[in-house]
DNA sequence: GCATGTGAACTCATTCACAGCA
DNA sequence: TGCTGTGAATGAGTTCACATGC
């Protein structure tokens, strides 16, 4: 069956990048910026430009030959292709550190996304406070909270998966994991890993490697 | 030029998925397996099975066919890839609300990581201590500090790029970036980049196409 | 028999190079 | 002329399927 305009199907590399086009977009339309080449945003994303021009066409982009990309209409673009359009609310359970970080984090709500529930199991943090928002028990959450979009899991490793299958229930589809577990979740649901040891050994495997090839007197690869 | 033993060259992305193996392995030497299928690595990992085995062969590791990988060594054989015989010292600039987390988040030393130093410019900062450490500025930060593998960046984004060249100055060859830009380093520097905004973006993309699959009555992709 | 290790097939992503159009 | 849009070429990563060896 053929495709009603055109076909969906952004490939997944060039949705991770949209997020950072959208960045260079806003700096650029807040500096006053009317139109911008594929050169250009690839000077500020650190990648190519032909890279650029074949992500912004997969968004059926209308760039104007010889001139560039309008910023403003670019940016209407990438948004409504994010669904940036609707306000997402987001649940953080797990008040450590990290949660409570997040929790007061000023960067979401200018970009689509309010921390709606603050939850924790421990009886010392329940009632208490994080940025005007009150931390609940996990099996409160269903009441009155209204529709959850995304669930942040700040929680130790242990209770991550519950927490996950929890949320899960509450018909929460999008996970934004910081626990060092690999998540089990239904089809249908998406799941994000962010994990600090994670990064820092892959930087370790790095300058492991770079180590070793010091040693051997290597010619810089 | 024929290799001596075999030639290292770890596909990127097996590097990404060596502390997920880590992890899985450490567990289950705790829990007294002494060797592990690549199945089971793939249960526990969610990838497949195939996956594994391309991933530990480039290591030039040894299974043993019909048996398994036998586990402590698995272990160390990863951990000696990633080059975690030795503790790595890590500096975070930045002392917010994420930085302060991550300071005195414990997960890091037992798996390698060692923060030895904090800064932040904030003069009201200065002096004051993080889970025992002592916060100081970033100009006094060669002396008495011994050398510095990692920098984590977690400062506001106007102030990341100026870090970095500092942090490169002082010879890190290493940063975690949790700033929202994109960093400009020399050829030599690894910078990997861990952005809360850009991952919730990426599953408000998801959740987006979902609702439109959804709108339109699409069968379950 | 059973699970590893690996060539070959396949899918996904990046880069090139140039036609097409303002 | 200059910059986009894109087919073709290349490269990277994954999956398949089976020979290999314990």
């Amino acid at each position: 069956m053929m495709a009603e305009s055109t076909r969906r199907g952004v490939p997944e590399a060039t949705v991770g990048r949209l997020p950072g086009y959208l960045r260079a977009l806003t700096d650029l339309a807040d500096a006053g910026r009317g139109s911008v080449s594929s050169e250009d945003l690839a000077q500020l994303l650190g990648i190519r430009s032909a890279q650029v021009r074949k992500d912004l066409s997969a968004l059926g982009s209308y760039g104007v030959r010889g001139v560039g990309y309008d910023v403003a209409r670019l940016c209407d673009q990438i948004a409504a292709e994010l669904g940036l359009a609707r306000q997402r609310a987001v649940v953080i359970v797990g008040l450590g550190n990290l949660g409570r970080a997040l929790a007061a984090y000023g960067g979401l709500a200018p970009r689509g996304f309010e921390v709606v529930a603050l939850v924790d199991n421990d009886p010392a943090l329940v009632g208490t406070t994080v940025g005007g928002l009150p931390a609940r028990r996990l099996d409160e959450l269903d009441r009155g909270a209204g529709t959850l979009d995304v669930g942040v899991i700040t929680t130790p490793a242990e209770a991550a998966q519950e927490v996950a299958d929890t949320l899960v229930g509450l018909g929460v589809r999008s996970i934004l994991n910081f626990a060092p577990v690999v998540l089990r979740v239904p089809d249908g649901v998406h799941v994000r890993a962010v994990d600090l040891s994670t990064e820092l050994q892959i930087l370790a495997f790095h300058e492991h490697q770079r180590l070793l090839a010091d040693a051997r007197g290597d010619e810089v690869g």
